[in-house]
DNA sequence: CTGAAAGCGCTTACAG
DNA sequence: CTGAAAGCGCTTACAG
């Protein structure tokens, strides 16, 4: 059906081999040999074949980007400059989605049709990363790392959090919960930490009927604030794990007549681009998504072109975004 | 590095071709052989390789998503039942995405290694779908389509938009504008269509100075709700094109002071689920994204298997669904 | 500058 | 039931 190197060979009357060099441009074909090859490749509408090079080369000009949830927004902010940045080195990149955080089946990562691997939503005792490098297959952490030796692109999440316990103790809060995210994930730990020291370090405290973890899922924050703000004493302030949970928090608030931040003040952490929406205007910790995602790309396009180099992690800065979702705390809600 | 079904051969000492005939339970095989390449397979992590199954076989068992950008909030909802449906199917699920509606370049879709194409951001003239066909590429329409012969699954976009301009006759709006989407994708030209048909069928008319056409995008939505909002006689209903420019249009007039549905009235389309959040309240059409995205893939997988059938289009009937950014004209309003 | 040969890692008739 | 051979569509030494 479709024209392969052959048929392109005979249209030209040279050897196949000869139709790729020409159609390569690499040196050495004369330039009528080039010019007649590349009009029968042109007649025939021949594309070429990429399976049959990447067997024959080994390589595939290809790398995975593996993720847990695709409807989760935060990951397109992450995804998009991936695929631009790969695009421009030669590289596709293809995305990975399964049902568990730790995504697909093992299999297709390392079947040999992927040159290397960025890991965007690993979980902290996940074997995928031990696996990838006993194979010898590059891989970058993004946003997520476990302790696995390897390159990571990272935000210093105990310092970003650390600010929003700042945040909290300088409004005066002292009835402080969290919805915060998975403890087996480096973000949910790492954030939790960093909050929790920070309101120590000020000498609050996080009450602990107003502490629960839930995955980075909007609905999940829902359900969390809804349980919390049914408490008889409901607390003042709330940090969540992430905008997305956030998001839901803030919306199941308004659901329940709750006003933010009249009655609730509530962080987020990222900054994805809903936050900053009018209807929003969620307070949270800006992360530069965009940079993450490349920084990570191109640590793993230098572990590609040199296995051997030592790892680099980058942790990049995070700092604080005050919209409209927080508040210094009210006299009667201190009562 | 990586072993081959060589490797496994040699430890088992077997042949190459039995490994592959062990491994893949093809019947014929002695049980004890059997075992035994598996124990090799196993002891050498064996993965087999998909490039050199695909070359072999010339079936990839793998199918691509064209869209044209994934930080729009309305394709994720496609995207992740396809995946979910091709992954079930034994089909790697592959999304690109390029610069233009047009997407990523040609020669990636038909170098060999897809073995079919949703097309979920097709422009009307595009020439892909007849390139496609010309190549004998298995393809299937989604939510947008063109004039091209091929399988579809859309949403009836005329009737959908008939609804909205119901609507807004029973609200007693008489000052009617909209933001449209691109008049050069199928979408955009229905929804236009079916909105003004139905305004015209009650003896109502857009307002000529209070139309524009945008791309569907968040920023498009609020810079045309700005400019039309800026009117000396702005218009106090509004349909927009689909639910993310509805959703830049809400943000703006929260902006800008403009109670929606106070002084205004928007409309979308689509209903995303962002459209339903308690900040949002997006009066909208709703489509069941997750039945059309399944109609699609399924239709992608019948053509797979059998290239010869006739095509087939099929058309969702959407709703209405009512929220709180509609409201009957008021008074002050139409003076 | 160009062709013949070998090989990338599989599968699939074809023998036996 | 199993092996030897051929082939999928390329690229890359190796000759000439």
């Amino acid at each position: 059906m479709t024209a392969t190197s052959k048929d392109v060979a005979r249209l030209a009357g040279v050897s196949q081999p000869t139709v790729s060099r020409a159609l390569r441009g690499s040196s050495g074909v004369s330039l009528e040999t080039k010019r007649r090859v590349e009009k029968a490749a042109r007649e025939l509408r021949y594309v070429l074949s990429e399976r049959g090079r990447a067997l024959s080369t080994r390589r595939n000009r290809r790398v995975g980007i593996v993720i847990s949830d695709l409807t989760n927004p935060f990951y397109p902010h992450l995804v998009a400059p991936l695929y631009d940045l790969f695009a421009r080195h030669g590289f596709q990149a293809v995305l990975f989605t399964g049902q568990d955080d730790d995504g697909p089946a093992f299999e297709e990562l390392v079947d040999g049709s992927l040159d290397g691997l960025v890991l965007a939503t690993c979980q902290i005792n996940s074997t995928l990363p031990d696996c990838l490098a006993g194979r010898g297959m590059p891989f970058v952490f993004l946003n997520r790392e476990t302790d696995a030796a390897a390159d990571s692109a990272t935000v210093d999440n105990t310092y970003g959090a650390e600010l929003v316990g700042d945040l909290l103790a300088e409004l005066g809060h002292r009835s402080i919960g969290a919805i915060f995210g998975p403890p087996a994930t480096s973000t949910g730990r790492d954030r939790e930490a960093g909050f929790r020291s920070s309101l120590a370090r000020c000498g609050l405290s996080l009450r602990d009927d107003c502490v629960t973890h839930v995955p980075y899922a909007f609905d999940r924050g829902c359900v969390a604030l809804e349980s919390l703000m049914g408490l008889s004493d409901p607390p003042t302030a709330l940090f969540c794990g992430n905008d997305v949970i956030a998001l839901g928090a803030l919306n199941k608030a308004a659901e329940l007549g709750i006003s933010v931040p009249g009655d609730l003040t509530i962080v987020g952490f990222d900054d994805i681009t809903l936050a900053a929406w009018q209807r929003i205007q969620l307070t949270t910790v800006h992360c530069d998504l965009e940079e993450l995602a490349l920084t990570a790309g191109e640590l793993l396009l230098k572990r590609i072109a040199d296995p051997g180099r030592p790892h680099v992690r980058k942790a990049q800065r995070p700092r604080l975004v005050l919209r409209q979702s927080h508040a210094s705390v009210t006299p009667s809600a201190t009562v």
